[in-house]
DNA sequence: ACCGCCCATGTAACCGGTTACATGGGCGGT
DNA sequence: ACCGCCCATGTAACCGGTTACATGGGCGGT
């Protein structure tokens, strides 16, 4: 019957209203009698009828279309953050466009383009650093946007996350209480990761007294994490607390430990950052800091909407992160004071 | 100076041209003097123009737009599909809008309704099962869809991935030749997933003459992979092997292992499914079969390109997938030989 | 020198919605 | 009984592109 998707003016004709009716029921306006609502929405159900979203979008001047851009989405922490997006844009009828800059500048500008040019009006942008021409393209065409997964109270733009600095700092602190002098701080690639070298400065704002700090730079891969510790254990000086910043870096650290025949926590501690899914069945059990991910996804996927729809204001938001004490810490204090 | 974003009238306007000769330089139509092409393109860049996607889409009746529905993003090998898809979509100016169905008939039905609400033109679909009304709905709106991550030649839809029946066979037998006669299978919950499905018939169709197998369904997680191992390990009749219908729940094996204090493969054999990253990494080194999941993603969204820019029929396409042998397997001839 | 064709460009209709404004029927208040 | 207002509904312009068809200038062939 309906070889076309049905259009509104066929729905007119079904029900001999006009289409501006019709319009009124698809919108939810109050101006309609519930008979008529009701005569429009059988013929529409009747006839398969949904609104086409470009002439909506056209007429409308919205798109809602919301984008994002993320560095990878095989990281575990940024599948949930867009699975955060995702499900609260659709709730709304929001769609969700994204893309991968694999953490390169001219990559996220080359996708917002893009992005752009396919109706985005408000960006999702992961981190704290980008391209200003990529600000500047936004800012220009005034299309909002918020950097998520770092929270700075100081940037000038709005920030949802959390501190990656304090957080960092925090697990240093929580090392050294438990008597941890040497360690080891295993992190992702420092170019293009802002929150990266975020967390490696709050941890070395901690680099005071009597503590010895090494930091050593890998891929942000099991693999990454596993050379890293090789490398550690083949020197003389070993830490008794190594400080992953991913949990996918810890994974491989247990790997690489396990290999060496080494016990966690007794011959070394091992500290992840993210807490996945599976940080909780690691044997042992990880001790970890949680990263709220799709909470901020959700959190910004929010905002965004009620920015897009009543106006308010994209707020910065600090969300909450927290140490998940497990088992692969081990209190050392008096049993190796030096 | 264009505080709304340019319009075609206002660069047809700064160029003293019509709009139509605007739009034949925007869509590289041939019958465009190169001087008059040049100065389109720069009014363009100077205005800071950029087509209306809304309005593009509606006079030609295409939104460049294809909907991708995946059960969850937060396995990696669903990851790393959707980044395949996305890559070579955006590649070509198509967007791609996603939504998550939890493995849910219902769910997956109702997103798609959205879905085709925002434009999608095209469906790529996760496994071969789908609620009828589903189905239904694409065919009567003539919206085509393939089904991925599956290939069926009896199928009367394009199927796109692998066989997993027979490469579930393929890795019983494997084992099998490698004198394993009690195997255990884990894997993720049945209900709504096929392809779980197609893999535990695949196994069971070797389960002839000597080999004993047994089958344990469980969640699709660490956690779900460790509890599994902890009840067979609670048993009298320990496998040999245990082969594992995701990497995932290889990894729950390998901590439920460690912490029974078993080593691998010395003490019991341990075979995954998908190869992700880490599986090479995993010590011993996790024998596997390696899914091509980003390759999957890359064809399907070629051939929805190949079939709406030029009606290119979709194919059912078969993607090799092979056994990657490491460490996890213990050869046992001879040893073992009951 | 002139005719005709081709190519570059323009005119205007159209895609399918939304919405400001117009219209008119019915009901309440006097 | 009549007036006026309100509410349900309709009319038509508009959003910003694309494209079929129209137009006309210049060049090549005779």
């Amino acid at each position: 019957m309906s070889n076309p998707p049905g259009r509104i003016r066929d729905v007119a004709k079904e029900t001999g209203l006009s289409i501006a009716t019709i319009s009124r029921v698809m919108n939810g306006s109050k101006n309609v009698s519930p008979q008529t609502r009701q005569r429009v929405l059988e013929a529409c159900e009747r006839l398969d009828y949904l609104p086409n979203p470009a002439a909506r979008a056209l007429s409308t001047a919205k798109s809602r279309t919301v984008a994002a851009i993320i560095p990878t989405i095989e990281h575990s922490v940024f599948a949930k953050f867009i699975s955060g997006i995702e499900n609260t844009l659709s709730a709304q009828d929001y769609s969700l466009v994204m893309a991968i800059s694999n953490g390169d500048p001219e990559e996220e500008l080359a996708a917002a383009r893009k992005l752009l040019g396919m109706g985005a009006e408000g960006f999702i942008l992961s981190g704290a650093a980008h391209s200003p021409a990529l600000l500047d393209l936004l800012e220009r065409r005034r299309v909002p946007f918020a950097l998520t997964s770092v929270w700075d109270a100081k940037s000038t733009h709005p920030t949802i996350g959390y501190d990656n600095s304090a957080l960092a700092a925090e697990a240093v602190d929580y090392l050294s209480s438990l008597g941890h002098r040497r360690i080891v701080v295993i992190h992702g690639p420092l170019s293009n990761s802002d929150r990266t070298l975020a967390r490696r400065e709050g941890a070395q704002s901690r680099h005071s007294g009597g503590t010895k700090m090494t930091f050593i730079e890998t891929d942000l891969s099991v693999t990454g994490g596993r050379k890293a510790i090789s490398d550690v254990l083949a020197k003389d000086d070993r830490p008794t607390a190594v400080l992953c910043f991913s949990d996918v870096l810890a994974l491989g650290v247990y790997f690489g430990l396990a290999e060496a025949g080494l016990r966690i926590p007794e011959d070394m501690s091992v500290m992840g950052f993210d807490n996945l899914d599976w940080a909780k069945e690691t044997h042992p059990a990880l001790t970890t800091i949680n990263l709220p991910a799709a909470q901020i996804g959700r959190a910004v996927a929010a905002q965004f909407i009620d920015h897009l729809e009543n106006g308010a204001p994209l707020r910065s938001t600090h969300l909450e992160a927290a140490i998940v004490q497990r088992a692969s810490v081990k209190d050392i204090r008096g049993s190796d004071a030096g």
